[in-house]
DNA sequence: CATATTTAGTTCAAGCATAAAATATATTCA
DNA sequence: TGAATATATTTTATGCTTGAACTAAATATG
């Protein structure tokens, strides 16, 4: 009698080969676009607004949230760790262009907001950044665009399975 | 009355060029698509073989050359700087995986390649990887696969046509 | 109430990455 | 030949990022 277990892991192994490069290959150009794209704009912040992406980022996030953002929340929005965003948030406020209010109500937190000074450059560098972006997909049709915001959709969506089951551990 | 979150949407789309808004959304899901697979990679690397991605991309690169690599040639494919490949080269000596070969032809040059163990080592990461790589992509269909295979292949185009015009500068 | 746990943030050590300056060797050409 | 230039790599200073250890404050529970 055959195992059937067996026989789906034999599948697997006899079909993965082929189905396998082409996703090897998919990932390597996904990511090399990805590179391309960034190491442009972190580029062009630096040489024309003498700001980091990191600290873009962060100025975005807390553009959106005019009342201001706890720490823990701005980590949790971009996805980065509690000790990353003290750094950066030190740097901003160096800088004047983000300030820290110590919550009254609860004496851990900390929110942040941007200062005026840091809304005004926000909002010149949001605008820039914009145009590079449609400077740089120019070459893309309306089509691809719409065919490639639903392929990423639904990328996302297969690595989140897989991301949150191995999270789950 | 009129409402300001309707003024402000109105001022952010005002003058904004057609499908700049598509394109800048479309910008994020790739980079969030980016990031969430390679932190995924980063942590199997990290758990399962004490590896760093970074460690890893170049015992791939120095897999494909069993003669070896100058460092200039390494840094190039990898379109990081020279001073970055010093230190990654560095570690991997210092752990065995990679050996420094001085070129007596030119004794400016030194020349890389993968240890016996180093080539073990990234045998068994590779084979782990595929896996990793077919395992979250397995929600796409292999027309989602070639469609994205291709749409990328566009956005590559594009993207490169701009950087390579403001590098000339 | 007192202790245990959770939550919010910071600090630390290590590694990755860059740009710019420095070093050493090789090549060009006046 | 010898000075200028080019090439190959390293060094340095700075910043981003992480995971783990830590402090302080709030909340839960016996």
């Amino acid at each position: 009698m055959t195992d059937p277990l067996v026989e789906d892991v034999e599948a697997l192994v006899r079909d993965e080969p082929a189905g396998s490069k082409m996703e090897l290959r998919l990932w390597l150009r996904l990511l090399s676009c990805s590179n391309l794209i960034s190491a442009e704009i972190r580029r062009r912040l630096r040489t024309e607004f003498d700001v980091t992406l990191p600290r873009f980022d962060v100025m975005a996030q807390l553009h959106r949230e005019p009342n201001g953002l706890r720490l823990g929340d701005l980590s949790r929005r971009m996805m980065v760790t509690n000790g990353n965003i003290t750094g950066l948030i030190d740097r901003l406020v160096e800088e004047g262009l983000v300030i820290r209010e110590t919550d009254p109500s609860d004496r851990r937190a900390t929110t942040v907001r941007l200062t005026r000074a840091g809304t005004t450059m926000f909002r010149m560098m949001a605008s820039a950044h914009e145009a590079w972006i449609h400077e740089m997909f120019a070459g893309l049709s309306a089509r691809r665009v719409s065919e490639l915001l639903d392929d990423l959709d639904a990328l996302k969506r297969s690595v989140s399975r897989v991301v949150l089951a191995s999270d789950e551990k």
